[in-house]
RNA sequence: GUCCCCAUCGUCUAGCCAGGUCCAGGACACAGGCCUUUCACGCCUGCGACAGGGGUUCGAAUCCCCUUGGGGACGCCA
């Protein structure tokens, strides 16, 4: 395709990275990927009231999380002020801006007025055509100044092509003389951004929709700057059930990237269910590997239309989108377990469970438990929570699955330390003969086969569900499963 | 108020640009069934949408217009 594709990844670091901003960044990498082209990461964090060096962190974490790793960078934006400056000054002698004496009282008076009057809120030019004269009158008297990029006003219009909305056009006269330069001389955004984007080669703007209102204005000050313009590409807006732009501060953290670290999704897992909210191929494939998202990833594939991100924050079944739910328990069941069990070590570690021989002589059981049990698994904290009696002897029971599976039939208050001796006798233990054993046991007392299953289940796990009864015990072992069928009169 | 954008199942979407093969396809969710010692997985079946109205056309989800609905921008925030 293009030859040196750089795009960019700029957001303002006054918060956790959220599912918006990552989405964002997933399709600028991907193009990147795409194209052999450079993805950029530049921090804007000249809103020095609001940034935070938290944030900050949170969001290199983030992406380093999600694997898209940035090619330049991290930039600064706050690092680059003096040119953002220089530039408006360049603009103001090249006669591409002027100063505007309003001050902010009279432009927040106008702009209420104009709400009230259901009038245009535009900037109305009072500054735009001072004498010389004038100027150096105000600035005499000592009246502080913003500094305005002077709006064509020759009728035209600013036009370009948007790779997803296709031609775009907005009339000079619905565009306002807007501020590039603060009165106390800092640059704004508008400025400041652009600036960044020419001064990095940035060829290919993408970001959310929220900005192609802005684009016009961005444009204009490339062609007072003299610089190419770049490619622009907006994508939809990820909206919360009730079709609101999704934010930290009203969604809180079921947005933000680092909860979906934390309640155990696959990074990649989490990318491709990003990847799908807003984009898709003609052979409507769900799931991707790294290297088939790159080799099919397009612009072309852009929805225009506004996504729904459906978090259910009171949904008991589905804490979260439940299709990056079922992406997610994809990858789990079907991803090589040499890739799972390092997310498997991880929860672990957390939980202080973790035993170095698992990737020693342990290994082997290691894998195969892990195959046994991903199977019905949703997320990799499952392996800790619903998986922990395989591996550790600090399991709890679960009330229910009591209740139900041993309560109910005394008869196995003495029928599985009875078992359990019988295990003992076995010289080794393998499924075939566990099987034997426990059909004898059943047809010997007389009891329906769900019984005794279901019971050793629960004393040897402490639930309802799982594995087959066989597999399952031959994983967990003959001592503990002895040791825990012996034990089952506690319950009792 | 001004300007801009969008509109297919509950959700993500395919199809639209180059009208017929679409009484609209897939995925998730949901319901039922099969499998089964449990729960899952898997497989099968079902439920379910072209916002409304005009036009153009032999023919419209696809093209045009209007209405309605939704979203965004309009800050000396980024």
């Amino acid at each position: 395709m293009s030859d040196n594709v750089r795009v960019r990844f700029a957001p303002s670091p006054t918060g956790y990275l959220h599912v918006g901003g990552a989405r964002t960044a997933v399709y600028n990498w991907l193009y990147a990927k795409k194209t052999g082209g450079k993805f950029i990461l530049r921090i804007e964090d000249t809103d020095a009231e609001r940034s935070t060096e938290d944030s900050i962190t949170g969001i290199l974490e983030g992406l380093e999380w999600l694997g898209l790793k940035w090619d330049e960078g991290p930039f600064y934006q706050s690092g680059f002020i003096n040119e953002h400056i220089d530039t408006a000054k360049k603009l103001l002698a090249s006669g591409k801006a002027y100063k505007c004496f309003c001050t902010k009282e009279e432009l927040d008076a106008k702009r209420e007025e104009a709400t009230r009057n259901k009038a245009d809120m535009k900037y109305d030019g009072t500054c735009r055509n001072l004498t010389p004269e004038e100027i150096s009158e105000k600035e005499a008297a000592g009246i502080p100044y913003t500094v305005r990029l002077k709006v064509p006003g020759d009728g035209g219009s600013v036009k370009f092509k948007d790779e997803v909305y296709g031609h775009i056009e907005k009339r000079y006269e619905d565009i306002e003389d807007f501020i590039i330069l603060r009165s106390n001389g800092q640059p704004l955004y508008i400025l400041s951004n652009a600036v960044d984007d020419i001064r990095d080669g940035i060829t290919h703007i993408i970001r959310g929709q929220d900005g192609l209102a802005n684009t016009p204005k961005q444009i204009l000050i490339y062609e007072a700057l003299g610089a190419k313009i770049p490619a622009f590409a907006h994508i939809s807006l990820t909206l919360d059930t009730k079709k609101a732009k999704i934010s930290k501060r009203k969604h809180g953290e079921q947005v933000a990237v680092h909860f979906y670290r934390e309640h155990g999704f696959i990074p990649w897992a989490f990318v491709n269910f990003l990847v799908l909210l807003g984009w898709s191929t003609s052979e409507s494939t769900q799931i991707f590997s790294k290297d088939e998202l790159i080799e099919q990833f397009s612009l072309d594939g852009l929805n225009k239309s506004n996504s729904i991100f459906d978090i259910r924050i009171d949904d008991p079944k589905f804490f979260t989108d439940p299709k990056a739910i079922s992406i997610n328990a994809h990858y789990i069941k079907n991803m090589p377990v040499e890739e799972l069990a390092p997310y498997v070590k991880a929860e672990f570690e957390k939980d202080g469970i973790w035993d170095a021989e698992y990737e020693g002589s342990k290994k082997d059981w290691f894998y195969g438990t892990i195959n046994l049990l991903r199977e019905r698994y949703h997320y990799t904290t499952d392996f800790t929570s619903l998986g922990r009696a395989f591996f550790s002897d600090d399991f709890e029971f679960e009330e229910k699955a009591v209740q139900k599976n041993l309560l109910k039939n005394d008869i196995l208050k003495t029928m599985l330390p009875e078992l359990a001796d019988k295990f003992a006798a076995m010289e080794g233990f393998d499924e075939k003969e566990i099987e034997d054993i426990m059909r004898a046991m059943i047809e010997e007392q007389g009891v329906k086969a769900g019984v005794l299953i279901n019971g050793v289940r629960t004393a040897v796990t402490g639930q309802a569900v799982g594995p087959g009864i066989f597999e399952l015990l031959t994983a967990i072992g003959k001592e503990r499963v002895i040791d825990r069928l012996k034990k089952v009169g506690q319950l009792y």
